[in-house]
DNA sequence: TATGAATGAGGCTTCATTCAT
DNA sequence: AATGAATGAAGCCTCATTCAT
């Protein structure tokens, strides 16, 4: 599903106070797809104008700037509340009995692989943005990042007491974590560079090793300190 | 060192296919540090001019168009043998006795621990940009990233050779490794995500994050597939 | 008192030909202030709709252009009986006993303090725009500088036959009060430079500089031609 | 005189600080002219442009912005030396034996009729404007109007010292003077009302006017206070 | 070779005005 | 009558690029 399907859908069903009419749809949309194919700074406004199907001036009536349009991207990925259903499904998972460290990573990595087909332009243009725009990074780390490290801090920590994983500080797990699998979906994804893979076998390998390592089991482990 | 003084040096040294006037010079860093800075497409020639202390003119004597500006990185990167002084170290370090894949891989981190203070600037840019520019990620992937990856597939050959690491295809590893340092990286440095860590200290631990993955050493083991 | 309470009191008063709707007079008052402030040319539409309470579609509901704006302040001038109450409180000093050409004067000048106080926005905006509107200039020679000159000169006429004032063109006498006086006002409040002028004393040096000139009495007066 | 040709004669005589090119020159120049016309607002820089025989750009590479061109007008009017010329020929009328107070003051007004023709332009637009532009007040106070009034102050206390005027204080006198005077030249050339005066008569009478009011000489003159 | 003035296309934004509701 | 979303022309300004010097 398109950014602009999910959009509308949400829109319709009331759930959102988002509030948007159908130009203004049109208008964050074709945003986004263009600020994600070409950048921010490499679009134009009259471009997005013409892919939304409105008058330039109408792009001012709703964000007084361009750049109102670049951090109004946030508010929709908030109100699309992909964390939200992110973060429920993980929920999903862990109340489940007898759940695996292993089957939650593999639930949080096929969730970004639904993910990425439909969220990964709005994933693209925070992080392509970030390092240029202060007050995005400032609104993505209040609005998302935070929330969404405390939540997975819990949830390492259930692990932890489960005894299923190592004993390191949980925020240095929930960065590993979010390292690696931000490093893979930006390899494939942002940087397009082709990576031949099977992404069925790679996904099982990417779990594994986050899991185990890349030594051989048989190695002596050395603890973590 | 800053990148002007590193491509001085190599200039100097007369070991470098790159003949430069010291105006010439001028421009690329400054060219290369308002990338860095502000991205390509928010970056104007006349600032280029301006910080590299010559006339807007100038800059088009020595590069057609601006794009032509961005496309002679990959050149400097590959003139200032970032990639060949990285692998000869590493070479260095196979050829002692004993060395350990722990041994080996930190010296990646550490290389590009060194590496962040001086080629940062030049490693943003072209991630940065990678995405937009597919002429940029031809150039990148046939000079640069390509080799790398041959290269990198030989060591891990080495070390599963001996036994040290899993049998996982060669490729796959390199994909992990490079992915976990650079979504590491990026969130440091690029996305400058505040993630107050204690850099010695989480050095080590991605080292045996990498080797050991996160279960508990005890837990049974399942092999990679 | 304001623009506003003089004309909400001249339509309530239902003294006037003027029908206007509360919103159209906050239109038109908003208006004159913003007009005043910043200029017919330097002021938006929106910007009075905004002053106004208004939506802007309103304001072009009872105006069907700017410019239309601009040629109702005129109106409101004339209705504002201004120049009736003006010549009505000369007439007024005129009909006492033993009136002096400078008791005459004084009157004028107060009266145009008081003036000052309320109606200076107005007369900002007549002289700023003036030279720039022909179709203003001439709406205010017919409606009000016309007939104003017309009483004036009777006036003057009525000294001259008491033999209080010089022979001079009646025209040439009215041209040089009015100067003089607008010249002051120009100074003081529309060009805003600040001239630390004591206004007490400054009006009654005024009074007596009309009268009787800068030479000292002694020195032997020149007649006029 | 154009005021074009003035500032180009002035440019070739080298004896200004202003240094300019052709296309600068023509660019000032239509400035001068439009604001002049359709006041500052009301006048676009395509259009200053196409006056000017350049292209839109090239005014933003002599003048940062729209404004400055108003805030240059200023130092045009200082640089043609309007003032210097202007109070050199006052001083030469004072060197003169018996000068009296009488002749002052035609030589003043006189004096601002040959302005009127060529730098009428010039006074329209900082008068037109001076109520919007704190930073053009500002500018016009420190380098014209401060001086000018000094100026005119020593002048005024060597009449008052021979005892050919007024024991008013000699700031006072000034405004007078320039009030009069600006009124007048107001009501001609920028409001433009047809006065329909036979201008050397009315000169003569103004002169008069200013030295020996509007009273009858024969009446007791009551003294300033 | 180096300059920087000149260009004109195009950028972002504002504006007066219209029109469906 | 009133609204305010929509318009597209026009406004100010910046840009990459050219070219005479």
């Amino acid at each position: 599903m398109s950014i602009k399907e999910l959009l509308q859908e949400l829109l319709d069903s009331n759930n959102s106070k988002l509030v948007m009419t159908e130009k203004q749809l049109n208008i964050i949309c074709a945003a986004i797809e263009l600020f994600s194919e070409k950048g921010f700074a490499a679009t134009s406004t009259s471009e997005i104008a013409k892919r939304a199907g409105v008058a330039e001036g109408t792009i001012f009536r709703h964000y007084k700037t361009k750049k109102d349009l670049l951090l109004a991207i946030p508010d929709c990925i908030v109100e699309l509340q992909i964390s939200k259903t992110f973060f429920t499904q993980l929920d999903n998972i862990l109340e489940q009995p007898n759940v695996s460290f292993e089957k939650f990573l593999r639930a949080v990595i096929s969730n970004r692989k639904d993910f990425a087909s439909s969220n990964m332009v709005l994933i693209k243009i925070i992080f392509q943005e970030l390092p240029f725009h202060p007050d995005l990074r400032l609104k993505m780390t209040e609005s998302l990042f935070k929330p969404a490290k405390e939540k997975l801090v819990k949830i390492i920590d259930y692990f932890k007491d489960q005894g299923q994983i190592k004993d390191l500080p949980s925020k240095t797990i929930v960065n590993f974590i979010f390292t690696t699998i931000f490093g893979y979906m930006f390899t494939c994804y942002i940087a397009q560079l082709d990576l031949d893979w099977n992404i069925e076998k790679e996904t099982e390998n990417l779990v594994r090793y986050i899991m185990n390592g890349l030594c051989k089991p048989a190695s002596p482990t050395s603890e973590f300190s």
